[in-house]
DNA sequence: TGTAATATACACAGACCTGTGTACTATGCA
DNA sequence: TGCATAGTACACAGGTCTGTGTATATTACA
């Protein structure tokens, strides 16, 4: 009957209700999506805390790695933001959206979101001493100032051509540093748009 | 007895606790800590969404505008965010808060948030104009880009320095668009330093 | 003083929440 | 076949929430 083990049917559903409709939606809710007993979901889940430190902890997955040239490896990223934000269940970063709905500033979703952050940064870290950047560990930040605005600026706006903004914007500071020789290029050719098949990386 | 106005101390109070503990309070403890009834705060607003409009409605401020140089004022608008992190009751933008936690992305709370981020973003454009930049529409849009990104990055890290990182980009956006001749000028001396007497006013 | 507006205390309806208890059923395995 | 494991259905306790009803008190003003 059911083809999936039930406790990964109820991470699967928390992910896409505790996502798309915060984490203030109901354990009953989230039970009944995914077609299982409210019991059997607290044998697996001891509460619904845990439930949500499981679903933040599902979302922490690495950034794809290629071998193009460093620069346009993050200058990439900006097009898969871009992606990102047009997915029609775009609502945010999940991880800012947990911390910035649960009060409590001990509760364990505060570190989670911290080593999501810190991981996508030191990505770009890496990639700029790959590029023989100057200062790897301030602009990394910058970088992600830029990508965790873009997300916000999104969400507000209802526009995922801010990535676009922000992608300029890291041009500009890659030159500043070194690591983009050629002029903006054109606005790179009017995108291949591949529509993302479920669910953008963005958190 | 009460010196100001009921309505007054209900938009004060709900003010507090919205944006500290997010509006999923309730309206007895924002009666409660108001010191009115519950009643009192139903007859003047009929509604806690109409409560929730009128908060974030009050938050609806203009940038204070003096008669530095636009270049100036706008690098100086980082270091009032950088105070504003510092503050301790910091968690994050009012308004991206708002947006997040309402999922009906047909609330009202969606066009004031979307106007108050236009309004900084016009506020930038203005002064960029001013300085005779480029692209100003463009240059606007990366800059809020950067501030939004500093308030989600100050929220998850509970740093208030990022501000300086947010700072340093947009001089080198602003370099770039021939806004600023001078070199980074050393990290601007240890900063003045003066502690926010409430809320800074960053939505 | 009298009258009208405004505030209060307090109970309540109806809904939803988390988490538990309990008895029943299906399934895999020896 | 027997038995343990895992799932289901369903009620319930105890709490919170929004919003209303009602009867009483305070205040402002003519």
């Amino acid at each position: 009957m059911s083809r999936k083990p039930a406790s990964e049917r109820i991470l699967e559903t928390a992910d896409r209700l505790f996502y798309g409709q915060g984490t203030v939606i109901g354990v009953d809710t989230i039970a009944a999506e995914a077609g299982i007993s409210k019991r059997t979901l607290y044998n697996h889940y001891p509460s619904k805390d845990t439930l949500i430190v499981a679903y933040l902890q599902r979302r922490l997955r690495e950034i794809p790695t290629t071998d193009a040239p460093p620069a346009q490896q993050i200058l990439d990223d900006f097009d898969r933001l871009e992606r990102a934000f047009g997915w029609d269940g775009f609502r945010g970063c999940a991880f800012v959206n947990a911390v910035a709905e649960l009060k409590d500033p001990r509760h364990a979703a505060n570190a989670i979101a911290l080593q999501f952050k810190e991981r996508r940064r030191q990505w770009f870290r890496a990639l700029l001493e790959l590029g023989g950047a100057p200062d790897p560990e301030g602009l990394s930040l910058q970088l992600l100032l830029l990508v965790d605005g873009a997300i916000a600026a999104a969400l507000v706006r209802k526009d995922p051509t801010v990535a676009r903004a922000a992608k300029e914007a890291a041009r500009v500071l890659l030159q500043a540093a070194g690591l983009v020789a050629h002029a903006p290029t054109a606005p790179s050719a009017p995108k291949p748009a591949d529509p993302p098949a479920s669910r953008p990386p963005l958190g």
